[in-house]
DNA sequence: ACAATTATTTCAAACGTTTGAAATGTTGTT
DNA sequence: AACAACATTTCAAACGTTTGAAATAATTGT
């Protein structure tokens, strides 16, 4: 419809007056006449003014734009974190860009390029599971720019700000309840090895069981890469030693468990309802579950999206030194269902 | 650690040459010499020169930018739909800035002035429960910005390009699917009834009854807005008479159908093994139900943004009339499990 | 040697906004 | 009437880029 863009400039012609009037005048600079303030305001509501970001930004050099890059959008972790950055990012003027790495490092270099050249005034980032190098992110600091890692651990990056799940004292709670309620042969379902947080789980696994004089034994450990027939062929290892079998599990995402108590279903094995299950997530789906685990590990992803934006506004704000490297761990806390 | 922002005019001045023939260098202009454009490239790669994003949408008049409202990124169905429509789009120069409306008016008009005011090329929105007021919405187009409204149905805007889900076949091929199978007392859960997709898979439902001579029961239709009480008591009421049993149910969405699976299974239903209960969602958390559904409606989310996004950027490069308004339907997929 | 031609670079304005400094307008005081 | 004191408005530069027109440099033909 309307074809000259309404902007600073036909205001103030419409106006006959200037376009730093004009701007003040919106802007409520103290030094104009209210008079004036409320035609200019009359006329830009009239006529539908709506200020060019980019033409803001460039004069402002900055962008009110926070960057997220993370691995995808179908796992619940990283849409319920995102819940807690949004929130908290708009209450303080920023807007969110969201960018997905598919897990592709590709993608995240892509995702990191484009949002370094829509200057986003700071980034948050979840790394993909073959980030090793990371000069695409380095920029940013470069720049300026502060990042926050969150949910994954950039284990090879040391000076950085992290805000991470506590996973160490997750697990720990998680098999101390297992320890607690009386078993003595816990099983341990591992995610991917180059996931460190597969190490970590373990490392709280393991730290419960000693903790407690409960005998560790490597049989009772197994990884998968999350596919199923190799989780099955996991699972086919923990429970092979009918000298040594498990009584309950601990396993490091509930889609792998599910699989587990699908599989073992399945064959009939024996002490299936004996086995007790505990994985991390907390899925909204076990109440639809005939046999549903018997506790699960709320990560609290909405609270590790939150500390991150905090973290990030303190240092694009600089009340945080860029370079005074924050780690921050978020608890996990035990839901018994039932 | 730079304090000088590395830009056009900074390359310039260490190349002794004017910002102009930089920029003329970087775009690859052919009046350039090509050992100066040699010098040039390398420089900027040197210095890390990343161009501002802000500058340019301002002198082009365009963003690259695509928008995106809708309710929320919990929902499978629109995380699914946004990866078809961030691939096409990355694919032809844009990126994708979400925003989620958590179906709160307020909010979806909160996020149309932010990109309203982002200047975005286009705009992609699934409305929330209560728009129907679309005058934030049609700032867009008055400003020649076009809009495509997808995944729910705008039923209070007549002129506008709409992409949704045939959901009205998607209930037909189910309820038919039902017939097919022998059911003459096949009831329907519907959603909330303020959502028109409630009454076009009713439709659906009907139609398929009627075209295969099955009488309707008024009996055996019943609404529930998603509340778990709500649908426990809408659930109740399809089973009220014992004259008239349902031995199928096509219901709303999947996660109100699992409410009723485990409602009838809590209180023992003589026929919950014979009951044949068919959802729209196909959530991949069905194979773990140890009485799973006999088959689920696949929507194809993926597709139905895909058509989205490639028909909002024929209208951005206006290969379609802004005012020719189109109306897509991606069609529904029955899928039979087992 | 000097136009004519072609290759290459630079100028300058523009995009829409902000903002300190300068200019102008209005009162009040004497 | 002169002018200080304040209120209000305007000027002008800047942010970083693009781009057609103008300027300059290099090459060619005669």
């Amino acid at each position: 419809m309307n074809n000259t863009p309404v902007t600073l400039k036909f205001l103030a012609e419409k106006l006959k007056m200037s376009v730093s009037t004009v701007s003040k005048a919106l802007n409520n600079y103290p030094t104009i006449n209210e008079y004036t303030k409320q035609r200019v305001q009359e006329m830009a509501r009239d006529l539908h003014f709506t200020p060019n970001k980019s033409a803001i930004n460039l004069k402002e050099k900055k962008s009110h734009i926070i960057g997220i890059i993370l691995p995808n959008l179908l796992d619940h972790y990283f849409t319920r974190s995102i819940y807690g950055v949004e929130q908290f990012a708009t209450q303080n003027g920023y807007n969110v860009i969201i960018s997905q790495s598919h897990d592709d490092l590709k993608k995240e270099i892509q995702s990191a390029n484009m949002l370094l050249r829509s200057r986003v005034d700071g980034l948050i980032v979840a790394i993909s599971k073959h980030t090793q190098d990371f000069s695409h992110l380095d920029q940013f600091e470069n720049m300026g720019t502060p990042v926050v890692y969150y949910a994954r651990n950039p284990s090879f990056n040391l000076s950085c700000h992290k805000v991470l799940g506590n996973t160490f004292q997750g697990c720990y709670q998680a098999t101390k309840f297992l320890i607690d309620r009386g078993h003595k042969k816990i099983a341990y379902l591992g995610g991917p090895k180059m996931i460190n947080f597969t190490h970590d789980r373990f490392n709280g696994y393991i730290n419960a069981l000693n903790d407690n004089q409960v005998p560790f034994s490597s049989e009772l450990v197994a990884y998968t890469d999350f596919d199923k027939e190799n989780t099955i062929s996991a699972i086919k290892n923990l429970f092979a030693n009918p000298e040594n079998m498990p009584t309950a599990l601990v396993a490091f995402k509930e889609p792998i468990m599910f699989d587990a108590m699908k599989y073992l279903k399945s064959i009939n094995h024996p002490d299936f309802d004996k086995i007790e299950y505990v994985g991390f997530g907390n899925t909204s789906f076990i109440s639809y579950l005939d046999s549903p685990p018997i506790a699960s590990i709320e990560e609290n992803p909405e609270s590790v999206g939150e500390n991150a934006i905090k973290l990030l506004i303190q240092l694009i704000n600089k009340e945080i030194d860029l370079h005074d490297y924050q780690k921050l761990m978020v608890d996990c806390k035990l839901i018994v269902h039932g």
